[in-house]
DNA sequence: AGTAAATAGTCAGCGCACTGATTATTTCTG
DNA sequence: CAGAAATAATCAGTGCGCTGACTATTTACT
């Protein structure tokens, strides 16, 4: 008894639009390059040269995360890993032809896709769902960093 | 050049939210039960004796997905799993008391995880936000399986 | 200069999520 | 009633996402 409505948990909505999202992307936008995938190459597009864990604080992925993402990106040959001279722990990344004529390519798609995603809402509807999403993501990442760093004491 | 700005896309953000409700989840609901876990646990409370499938489909996960959910839950003795006699494909699930018992305990902690969760919004916002979320992805599943079922010409 | 602390990346392990192929059982149909 | 179609579940394979432990390099502090 005394069960909940999963409909009003934020948590299983999220979750229920993600893999929405999932699906489309695979019918409108592609199979070989995932969202993630795509979110790297972009940032890469207008920052190239940043070292793997900036492009993981940029996407919002992990350094376990980025590191696969970027291992497969760089076997299909999308980008390049080359040791930073000035710093032998950082690899540095940059997009090749193909890596840039790819996100070129796909940029288009995406546009259009989310245009899908986001019909069953008007205009107006659609500032504010996006504005919503980022402040309460954006609330729940500031809990994990706090901004008091601990003071050490003695 | 022409890189896209990510925060205008709702994939991308929905896919920080979810980590974002993973993060809350883990400090403040549980370390063992997953928030897909608690979704199965709590449809089995008002609908014992569910089969495999129909449960996915409650939750919203696929067959396969499901599957390995059910198993873990399983494993660990929070539900039993228990051949149909009328129907031999399938396994029945229903809770063990451990189970109901776990169901329970989640239950005031996940209320007071979403709380925090829609903390930034104010109440009128948490309202429209839920509605939104429902809504994108009812009309992304619903592009899934079309309401014309084609029709077998010739 | 020499050790300690911080930082970048890797690796192992767990869990969610999907597709496509396979197996077992049931149901539909001729 | 026999063969075909449908259905429930499993399995293999790929990818995202996290934590905790580890290695290598750099920086900071005596």
């Amino acid at each position: 008894m005394a069960a909940v409505d999963l409909t009003s948990h934020p948590g299983h909505l999220a979750r229920r639009l993600q893999q929405a999202h999932y699906l489309l992307w695979n019918t409108m936008v592609s199979e070989e390059i995932t969202s993630p995938q795509f979110a790297v190459l972009n940032t890469l597009v207008t920052e190239p040269g940043l070292d793997q864990r900036t492009v993981g604080e940029r996407v919002g992925l992990d350094r376990s995360t980025i590191a696969e993402v970027i291992s497969r990106l760089s076997r299909r040959g999308l980008l390049d890993k080359v040791r930073d001279p000035q710093d032998g722990r950082r690899f540095l990344l940059r997009l090749t032809d193909d890596g840039a004529r790819t996100h070129r390519r796909l940029t288009v798609r995406v546009a259009r896709m989310n245009q899908v995603f986001l019909a069953p809402l008007s205009a107006a509807e659609q500032t504010v769902f996006l504005d919503l999403i980022q402040r309460v993501a954006d609330a729940a990442e500031g809990l994990r960093n706090p901004a008091e760093p601990l003071v050490t004491r003695s």
